[in-house]
DNA sequence: ATGGTAGCACGGCTA
């Protein structure tokens, strides 16, 4: 089975990409970020005309997400729980059956966090964009223990908006006081993938020059000025099935791209 | 230091 994250900036002005993609890269499931569409105004017909099923968890201009299986998705849930007042719409999660088992999808965008806004004790101000990052990767904590809990098979893959380590970066000290880099979020992810997962990219891949994300702006994807910042993470039950992972990097130099890359994993399952 | 590019949707925010 394999299973993918993109980010794809957009569903409307994405068609033509994400279909040369989804019939390259035949995915058995996916998960897109900022679709910046309702559920209403998604189109469907791109998607369901290759064989795919489709959950949507939209929102009107920003954010949104969705996963795509070609097997049926079932037990859809919306929404990363612990602030039933978070309107936005970053989290969904289905449960996918192969032939030898079951594994729980969940598919997120995690908040960007810029602009970094501190008090001046250096603690990350209420009610800014870097707080509501920290405090969704709380409630993302407390979701993946639950997951952990569960000992099943799990993946939890998205746009991180994180770069792990200063490897996944081309320019770490551009970076050093961007809200992806700074140490507040790296430990907050530590504290994350310590609960035990596995970066299913990095289980396989050593080593600097792998990205995921090239900015439009400032000839980034020509100058290879590339960051690292979306991840498969696999709980052990998952991990024991990963045999094969990539960055579909070629997709940056297409017709109209994105600024994220599709990662995938193969699972044996 | 600023502004560089793109999407949504048509003004300004988000990244």
């Amino acid at each position: 089975m394999k299973i993918a994250t993109f980010n794809i900036n957009g569903i409307k002005a994405r068609a033509g990409a994400l279909a040369r993609w989804l019939d390259d890269a035949q995915p058995d499931v996916a998960v897109l970020q900022e679709i910046k569409s309702t559920d209403e105004t998604f189109p469907r017909d791109l998607i369901e005309d290759r064989g795919y099923n489709l959950e949507t968890h939209g929102q009107k201009g920003f954010n949104g997400v969705a996963i795509l299986s070609r097997l049926p998705l079932e037990d859809v849930t919306r929404g990363l729980p612990g602030d039933d007042a978070d309107t936005q719409a970053r989290w969904i999660e289905a449960t996918v059956s192969g032939a030898r088992g079951a594994l729980r999808v969940c598919g997120l965008y995690l908040p960007n966090g810029n602009p970094v806004e501190l008090t001046p004790d250096g603690t990350p101000a209420a009610g800014g964009k870097y707080a509501y990052k920290l405090a969704w990767m709380a409630r993302l904590e407390a979701r993946v223990k639950a997951l952990m809990a569960a000992e099943e098979a799990a993946a939890v893959l998205g746009d991180y908006n994180i770069i792990p380590q200063a490897e996944d970066a081309a320019k770490p000290d551009a970076w050093r006081d961007d809200a992806l880099f700074r140490p507040e979020s790296r430990t907050a992810f530590r504290r994350i993938v310590n609960l035990g997962l596995t970066d299913a990219f990095r289980a396989r891949t050593r080593g600097p020059g792998h990205y995921s994300f090239w900015d439009y702006q400032g000839r980034a994807w020509e100058n290879n000025n590339g960051i690292r910042i979306d991840h498969i993470l696999l709980t052990p039950q998952a991990a024991d099935l990963l045999t094969a992972s990539g960055i579909d990097a070629e997709v940056r130099a297409g017709e109209k791209p994105s600024d994220h890359v599709p990662v995938w994993a193969e699972l044996d399952l």
